[in-house]
Parts: C-alpha cells; structure tokens; sequence
DNA sequence: ACTTTAGCTGACATATTTGTTTAACTTTTT
DNA sequence: AAAAAGTTAAACAAATATGTCAGCTAAAGT
C-alpha cells in the first residue's frame, strides 16, 4: 500500500513537472531529459510510469483541459445572472491562466493536428444556453445588440488575449511584471464595463 | 545576372513554402525534409543557401515580423481620426493573419526564450502617439474613460484573438469554416461598436 | 529473517534529424 | 566552347532523443 503512495508521488511529481514546464513555461519542446531534471529523477522513469514522452505529454494535455473544463461547466450551469457569472468565470479564469499560461495556445497548435479531445456534445450545450442568456440580455437592453456569437467572441477575446498572450504583450507595451500584475486585476472591471452598457 | 534572378528564385520559394508551413498551418516542428519536399526541391538546398535550419527560421519569421510592424506603423502615423486608424488596421491586420494564423502565437512563446526583435524605441514612441489619441476621445466622451493601456488591450484583443485562436475556436464554437469567415467579416464593425459609445 | 516486489538506475540499441562532402548534371553567363 | 552558378543525389558523420532491458536497492509482506 505505502508502496503504491511512493508510486503516487513520484508518478504525481514527474506529471507536475511536465505540466509546469509545458504550460506554465511555454517549453513544449522539452526533452525528457529536461523533464527528469527538472523534477529531479532520473530518466527512465518517465517510461517506467507513462510508457513514452507523448503518453506523458497526452496525459497532462488532458489533465489541464479537464480541469478547466470541469471549472467552466460549473460557473455555466450556476443559477447567476449573466453579468456576474462571467465576473466569476473571470476570477477562474485568471486564477488558472497565471499558472498555465500556455495551455491555450498549446491547443491552438494541436487541435488543427487533429489531437482534439473536446466534447462537442456538452459543448454545443453549454453555448446554447449562454447565447439564450445573452439574448435575453440584449432583449433588457443591457448590452447592444449583436449575435450572440459575437458577444461571446468579445467576452472571451477580452478574458483570454492578455493573459494568454502575456509573454508577449508584457515587453512589447513595455511594462514590468508588476505593472501587467495591476494592469490584469483592473481588467475584471474593464471588461465588464466594456460588454455591458453602462 | 539572371543567375541571381534563378537563385533568388529558389532561394525565395524556400523561404515561402516555409513561411507557409511554419506560420500558415503551424507546424514548427516541420523537418528540413519536409519543407523540402513541399518546395520540391532538394533537401541540401536548405543549407545550400541557409546554411542551417535554424538560420532559415530566424529569417523568415523576422520576415514576416517586419512584414506586420512595417503596416502596423504605416497605420499608426497616418493622420487619420482613431477610430478610422483602428478600422483601417483592422482590415490590415484581418488580411495578415487569415495568411499566416500562427505568427502571433508562434512570437508569444518565442519571446520568454530571449528571441525577441521588437524595436522598444519605436515600439514606446508608437504607443505613446496611440494613448494620447485615446485620452482625447475620452475627454471627446466618445469612449468610456480608463486607462489608455487597457483600451489598447480591449482592442488588440479583441482584434487578435478570434484569428490567433481561430483553429481553437472553429471546432470548438461547432463552425464550419464558412461560417467562421462570415463571423470574422461581420467582426470588424462589431469591434468598433464595443470599443466606441454609440 | 527471508522472500518478494515495486521503485529505480546505468548502459545500450535504435531512430531521427541535421549538416557536410563529393561527384555528377544542367542551365546560364562570358 | 569554357566557366560559373544552380541543382540533385548519395553517402556519411555527428548530435540528439527516445525507449528497452537486465539488474540493483530498499521497502513490504510473510
């Protein structure tokens, strides 16, 4: 039993590892290699625990999804008013990017390689009760009229972008990492007031 | 002379073909063989005129790099009213990326690694001239008023995501891709009616 | 105390990719 | 026609990364 908690811990700790290293640090080309020594064991195990670097790599892929998905679905399916529950997907949402910051783009590069592990079903769910919601919205006269569609593009090209893009954005605007810290907590408010009529 | 011309020729396609297969469909991991046999030329041509693969890459991806800045400052000093400037990179910048979707994304993972090429001088001097222009329409009242920083933000990402995102989002949101080009159409007034009081 | 076994390691074999070299062949330039 | 530049093919060396395997170690079970 005992045995199987070192398992645990070592199997956890390698998965981890990986997972920082690939979504939280951008390194998706990291070596096994890199991965053992990041995490401080020794090679092989990598392939003693997940077989190969893919397995390990699909693992902690799906791991990060389902996290977030799992996340999303419980805001969504919350008995808020739309305002405040994007405001709560909003507190998640940065909460989870600030530590994996690539894991978007990551899905970016994988999903036109066909490595797509979405749930269309629960999808198409989802949106079609956030774009009643935001019909009816539109129909209170709180936000201007569009298609849905287009709002939720907004909502989530204003969440997602800055974070997401960070890496980028943080130099090139010039700013220290401090400063994109405060710019980022203002941005709840901001969007808000941007999607919403005042 | 018409040597040069030929070479040029070559040594052009090459470059093409891998600017296509890098930042068009996004594969950076694409092999010398591989961006060869797209060209339809021989592998050894690549070091012929690249010296190395790497050496390839720096060039194209500074090329297209310049390609974007090079639009982007035309815009940004011209003397047009802001919201005729946004609009007219709009049109730019939708135009770029349909080409080559992965350019930004490819740039945001780059950048943490120390390769970065971004000019801060003219980087600072441009997003200088950018929030000044803002401030004045929001004493105009034409825009809510915040931090000329996070407009500058609400607008690039607004802007970018969709495109940057696009092989995420397609599948994702249930679109085909016709569907998604007519979203991306209609988008650009969008944009400017989220940015802009009406 | 002894055996078993999971956890772990080092060494090796294999595959992939890259860059170089050499020799031929073609087209263009002189 | 000769020279030069562009191009291809084949072969090779070197580097890098991955996966396997036999065997070692230390903890768990008996």
């Amino acid at each position: 039993m005992s045995a199987k908690v070192q398992d645990q811990d070592t199997e956890n700790l390698i998965k981890e590892t990986a997972k920082r290293i690939f979504f939280g640090e951008g390194r998706f080309n990291a070596t096994t290699q890199e991965i053992a020594d990041a995490a401080g064991v020794n090679r092989t195990l990598i392939n003693y625990y997940f077989r190969s670097r893919d397995k390990l790599f699909e693992i902690v892929f799906q791991d990060a999804q389902k996290c977030e998905d799992e996340m999303t679905k419980l805001i969504i399916f919350s008995d808020l008013p739309l305002k405040e529950k994007l405001a709560k997907h909003l507190d998640m949402f940065f909460e989870q990017t600030k530590q994996y910051p690539y894991l978007e783009i990551y899905m970016v590069t994988q999903m036109n390689q066909g490595n797509c592990y979405k749930d269309p079903e629960m999808m198409s769910t989802m949106l079609g009760k956030f774009y009643d919601e935001i019909e009816a919205e539109m129909d209170k006269g709180t936000i201007i009229r569009m298609r849905p569609e287009q709002f939720a593009l907004n909502f989530i090209s204003l969440a997602s972008f800055p974070t997401s893009m960070r890496p980028l954005l943080e130099p090139t605007m010039g700013f220290t990492k401090e400063q994109f810290d405060t710019l980022l907590e203002e941005r709840k408010d901001i969007i808000l007031d941007t999607l919403f009529k005042q």
